[in-house]
DNA sequence: GTCGTAGTACTACAGTCGTAGACAAAGTGA
DNA sequence: TCACTTTGTCTACGACTGTAGTACTACGAC
């Protein structure tokens, strides 16, 4: 399942709201980027982006009266997770662990983030041994 | 200092090439290509690539002989830093934490690989705290 | 029932990318 | 010296992106 999906800023952008708000009609996408992204578009351009993202299966649309209501078919973790394993794979021959790192390394990270951080990795070593001794 | 630097797949693996060995010649690159990836490009393909890398500025060359000789002007850990930061910003709005979060979530990690992670925090941790003290 | 307006589809255009052919310059061997 | 080979430059082309204008259509207000 989920072949590769390789989207742009904007195209993501545009996911975004459709992920959070679904149904939203082409002027809600357009509101709402203009909200987030303060990226004025014309309508037009908007219903392109649509249009083009349908055409490649990553939303799907109802027609409602007059206007069209989009929703995405592929989740946010689906589009995070290629995208993400993606990345990894180009710069880290597929390491995931070392973009993390990379990740700390690079950034000025607040301490209150690796204590989150921290925190997950110890649910997830719980688990995998958890997992272990079954 | 160092702008953002999107990178397509085939850029960012002749570039790797060049971070690898410096002073590649096109032919090089080619032959580098091909072992790496299994991807057999016309030799003018890889010229093409080079020179539009160069016009962008993230290499440069020396003339040898009747040959070039390419280096990266730009480091691997400045593109990878504005790659993963892109994505980060994307994706999860900047969020550090989601994005390891992301990760954890999504792989069927290894123990090694969270071992890794959590030595990584650590370290950062504690050069956070060095930094506090001073 | 006609007309304006909102909303979609179609078309377009410049920029970039992957890809590569055709052509020019410049050594190399005979 | 001259043809051959190597290597770079120019040009091209189809695909996709961001951007948007223009054309068509169907409701809603009179």
């Amino acid at each position: 399942m989920s072949e590769t999906h390789e989207l742009t800023d904007l195209q993501v952008a545009v996911m975004q709201v459709l992920w959070e708000s679904p149904g939203a009609t082409a002027q809600d996408v357009r509101a709402a980027l203009e909200a987030d992204h303060r990226r004025e578009l014309a309508p037009t351009t908007v219903a392109t982006l649509l249009t083009r993202l349908e055409k490649r299966g990553l939303i799907e649309h109802e027609t409602i009266g007059r206007q069209y209501a989009y929703r995405a078919r592929v989740s946010a973790e689906d589009i995070r997770g290629s995208m993400v394993r993606g990345l990894a794979d180009r710069l880290f021959g597929g390491d995931v662990a070392q973009l993390v790192s990379h990740f700390l390394a690079e950034h000025e990270v607040a301490e209150g983030d690796l204590v989150k951080v921290r925190e997950m990795i110890a649910a997830k070593e719980r688990e995998l041994k958890k997992k272990r001794k079954r």
